[in-house]
DNA sequence: AAGTGATCATAG
DNA sequence: CTATGATCACTT
């Protein structure tokens, strides 16, 4: 770890790094790193989003924390087209489907992630060589109370049918804002839920997914 | 073209 | 399996 990948310690610092490395290719981004470019994503889906972390120091590992956890930040690629719109939802967390009675929106994943989120748009065009994408302006976004208010609603719809036992019923049309849609390695990865009869029984794993029309206000929002 | 459901790599 | 990072790819 040379002194650029340690983790920032302040809001100022982690939005400076950001800056700095707008402008830039992947490809120019990898070569700092000594990283190789791989020349789709089809197996390498997380590949910008881990490249991106590495230079702006987020914490590695896996937990279901903020990446920047001492500053209350979340980091999210986002593909964008020529015009800047999102070309993908933004995955946001796993859907808890057992064990939810009483879990409160203050008390969730979604919430907590919500709360500080800097976004890095990258070039996403399937077109565009990898190495050749160019990484965008950060935006440093905080929900309003309205956007949070959209959020919690759809967050709260969906809780309830996985409450009730109706997470099969659950398609990606639910919600305004906040969508669920499979989360995992296939269509046969299981985990537990609660069916109609309200046991246990297993289903494919969801994860919750912020829609593209919802994601493009907050980058319209920042880039007029 | 947009949107939904499916899928890929990796760490623990 | 769970959770991270997401994009792929088929359907409408």
């Amino acid at each position: 770890m040379n002194i650029r990948s340690r983790s920032p310690k302040s809001i100022n610092e982690l939005m400076q790094r950001a800056q700095d490395m707008a402008g830039l290719t992947l490809g120019q981004l990898a070569s700092l790193h000594n990283i190789a470019v791989p020349r789709d994503l089809r197996r390498d889906k997380g590949w910008v989003g881990q490249l991106i972390e590495h230079e702006l120091g987020a914490l590695a590992g896996s937990k279901p924390e903020q990446d920047f956890l001492h500053l209350g930040v979340e980091l999210k690629t986002i593909p964008i087209d020529v015009n800047g719109k999102p070309l993908e939802t933004t995955y946001v967390t796993v859907a808890p489907l057992v064990n939810i009675q009483g879990l409160t929106w203050e008390q969730s994943l979604v919430y907590h992630k919500l709360q500080r989120v800097l976004w890095v748009p990258v070039e996403g065009m399937r077109d565009k060589p990898i190495a050749q994408r160019r990484i965008g302006m950060p935006i440093l976004w905080t929900p309003s109370e309205d956007e949070f208010a959209m959020i919690r609603q759809d967050w709260e719809e969906i809780m309830e049918l996985i409450a009730l036992g109706k997470v099969e019923q659950i398609t990606a049309r639910h919600g305004e804002v906040l969508q669920l849609r499979p989360k995992g390695a296939n269509s046969r990865s299981v985990t537990q839920s609660i069916n109609n009869e309200g046991l246990i029984s297993q289903t494919n794993p969801r994860g919750f997914y912020l829609k593209i029309p919802f994601t493009q206000s907050i980058l319209n929002h920042y880039f007029n």
